[in-house]
DNA sequence: CCGGATTAAAACGGCTCCGAAACAATGGAG
DNA sequence: CTCCATTGTTTCGGAGCCGTTTTAATCCGG
């Protein structure tokens, strides 16, 4: 059960991926920049900056940034929206995806260990 | 059963433990140092700057960086091994313990909600 | 059309982190 | 004692991220 998952487990599982991600990931993001890809791909679209900046609690400049690296690695892209050129949407890549793809894996095959 | 969690449940733990502690905590650790404590805690001791940087894969002084900033913080702490005065031995805190006891408690609950 | 509101980006100064290399302290073999 | 290996720290130059403020583009009510 899930709920076998005690406070123990689950930081052994924040642990050994933490772990896997320092030591082997060759692309290196920041906790808000994981955060920030994390709610692009997993919630309801469409994301603003302005948007994502409210639901990360910082400020838009933050979001701008992040979506400039994350952008220039490939794992998201922008465009302007059509009905109000002021924002801007975030939208996926397959590069996001497949990265996104493969840490769930990971965490996936870390929480079957564990167990 | 926890091979019920699916990557796309195990993203979803993820994404959301991560922007809890991106909109809530106080102490905002990057991933190398938050890697760090978890080892430091749930690891074999005795913990020293060499072994930590073998660990982790990464150079002696980002431990040494990290022990400094997360000593500050009084999450660890430092002192010079008796039997080999080259060596630091890296101690648990009581901030530190409460501070992991707190954050595995954080991904407990989120993993129950998302069951 | 105009002026205020809204949105994102750019500019700015400050802070932190990075790896490589130099450094200081200690241990240990001979 | 002497020399070298080992361990952790410090220094150095560079890169990235931070929040605030300013700028630029766009929308919309009157």
């Amino acid at each position: 059960m899930a709920a076998s998952f005690r406070p123990v487990q689950a930081l052994r599982l924040w642990h050994d991926v933490s772990l896997a991600l320092v030591r082997e990931e060759e692309i290196d993001l920041s906790q808000r920049q994981l955060a920030i890809l994390l709610t692009i791909y997993l919630e309801m679209p469409p994301h603003t900056v302005r948007g994502l900046a409210k639901r990360l609690n910082v400020t838009k400049p933050v979001i701008t940034r992040a979506l400039d690296s994350m952008g220039s690695l490939d794992l998201v892209s922008r465009r302007r929206d059509d009905l109000d050129r002021r924002n801007v949407i975030v939208q996926r890549t397959v590069r996001g995806s497949l990265f996104l793809e493969k840490l769930g894996d990971r965490i996936a095959r870390c929480m079957a260990e564990i167990h």
